[in-house]
RNA sequence: GUGGGUGUGGCGAAGCGGUUAACGCACCGGAUUGUGGCUCCGGCACUCGUGGGUUCAAAUCCCAUCACUCACCCCA
């Protein structure tokens, strides 16, 4: 028996890394023309930190966590998501000292125990971006434009922005409070999943698959008509700049989120042509988050969004990436002494950065120039035993077929002119 | 945790009870002897996820098991 990667993990081969490093050019460009820049976090964190961070009643903490005990006998979790580590970062490296608002990007993997699907794996990849220490709706807006400057360049179509404000705690509890009392006349009629969320999360009612559970939210109140004069009035500021930027969103009242941590904005950028999954990245603020992690009272948004979404995405779009020559020039050696004399001509010319390949398994010219033309290589240089004997290598142009002599002597300086004109 | 689907060579995919398990792609080699992209020819599977069972006979039927996959819950 072999063995095999752990459920919900992945390889990526080469012509998947070559597909990440652009989609995370990408991202680089434009978090530095929005002004984030980068932070490195480690990968697991002290359990404690996403108990509090995240929600101990959220399903995040409550059943999907990788945690597990070091020889210290410190409990460790492998991070299920991006902003409680940097929220984490933040207060530890005091950041607050710092001009303000201090904007961070981070990616990289994330753990999370689920039954693996499409879309959905329990090593996967966010790429997140968070602003500390402003509650201006303009940083709100900013956060969403972020995702959408970056998938446009990408070139995906057909995303919808969904846009909420689930409000401040005040606003929460008074909408809580209101719900509840609305659904309780009907809550024999429930389903068995809506009567538990009725004490612990009723807003979750709203994405209940049940007819007769829809049946009976229908008309409910909902967050928006709770919310209090200075969420009312950050939210209409948010789409107010929205708007202004050409920016399409449409309000969804329903729009929940699932971590502890949200206040005020919450949003989701939707594709559905890739699976049930089609949420390709989530965020919102977070204006308690720092504080509740025991650092000053300080605001926060932010947003993630999950790298193997966004490829599903590319993929169902058929978004191909610009393709880069893997060769520049292939040394055709014919027998052991060409192959000895073209070897550190084959390092000298990489030392110059040209792409540079050989053969390594005695293949005949034949097999070594379709090899050549296969690496999609602008050039062959080709050293048989007449050239040998001569001192000569043949230069062929593998575009026109053209072919001359030069010198063996030269051919690190004579192959790399050639190639630079 | 719950439910559905699938499991044949590197990949895709026929076959669904009966002699040596199609085909396509990829890969390797060759087409009068040192030259590519097209075409043609040839090569590449002690074997049908694994373990049992039924049968004269199973990749084909049954059971179990594992893996993968999709969906629910929830989320990026």
């Amino acid at each position: 028996m072999s063995i095999t990667r752990p459920k919900g993990t992945n390889d990526f081969l080469p012509s998947d890394t070559e597909k990440w490093r652009y989609v995370e050019s990408i991202l680089r460009e434009t978090a530095a023309a929005y002004g984030y820049e980068e932070l490195r976090t480690p990968i697991f964190e002290s359990t404690d930190l996403f108990l509090r961070g995240v929600g101990e009643t959220t399903d995040i903490v409550n059943k999907e966590m990788y945690t597990f005990e070091d020889k210290g006998g410190r409990s460790i979790t492998l991070r299920p998501e991006g902003t409680a580590s940097a929220a984490r970062a933040y207060i530890e490296h005091k950041m607050h000292g710092l001009s303000q608002p201090v904007k961070l990007w981070y990616t990289g993997p994330m753990f999370r125990y689920e039954r693996p699907q499409k879309g959905r794996f329990r090593q996967f990849h966010q790429f997140g971006l968070e602003a500390f220490g402003s509650d201006d709706p303009a940083l709100d807006s900013e956060v969403i434009a972020f995702a959408f400057t970056f998938y446009s360049k990408l070139g995906l179509k057909g995303l919808s922005v969904r846009l909420n404000s689930v409000g401040c705690p005040h606003c929460r509890q008074e909408h809580k409070r209101k719900l509840q009392e609305f659904l309780r006349p009907h809550l024999e009629e429930l389903c068995s999943d809506c009567r538990s969320r009725f004490e612990k999360n009723p807003l979750r009612i709203f994405d209940c698959k049940n007819e007769k559970c829809q049946s009976l939210i229908n008309g409910a109140p909902t967050i928006l008509e709770c919310l209090c004069d200075e969420c009312q009035e950050h939210f209409t500021k948010v789409k107010a700049y929205l708007t202004r930027a050409g920016i399409p969103y449409h309000v969804d009242a329903k729009l929940v989120r699932g971590l502890d941590y949200y206040t005020k904005t919450a949003f989701e950028i939707l594709l559905e042509d890739i699976g049930a999954q089609s949420a390709i990245c989530g965020g919102g603020r977070y204006d308690g988050l720092i504080k509740e992690i025991g650092g000053n009272d300080t605001c926060g948004v932010g947003f993630a969004l999950g790298m193997e979404r966004v490829f599903a995405a590319m993929e169902s779009q058929g978004i191909e990436i610009p393709a880069v020559p893997k060769c520049d020039v292939f040394l055709i050696a014919l027998g052991d002494k060409a192959k000895e004399a073209l070897f550190p001509a084959a390092v000298s010319l990489r030392g110059k950065g040209i792409k540079t390949e050989l053969d390594f398994l005695g293949r005949s010219l034949k097999s070594q120039m379709k090899t050549a033309d296969r690496l999609g290589a602008k050039y062959a240089v080709i050293l048989g035993e007449d050239e040998l004997a001569a001192g000569k290598v043949i230069f062929r142009d593998m575009s026109d077929a053209q072919q001359d002599t030069i010198s063996l002597e030269e051919i690190t300086d004579e192959v790399s002119r050639r190639i630079k004109q």
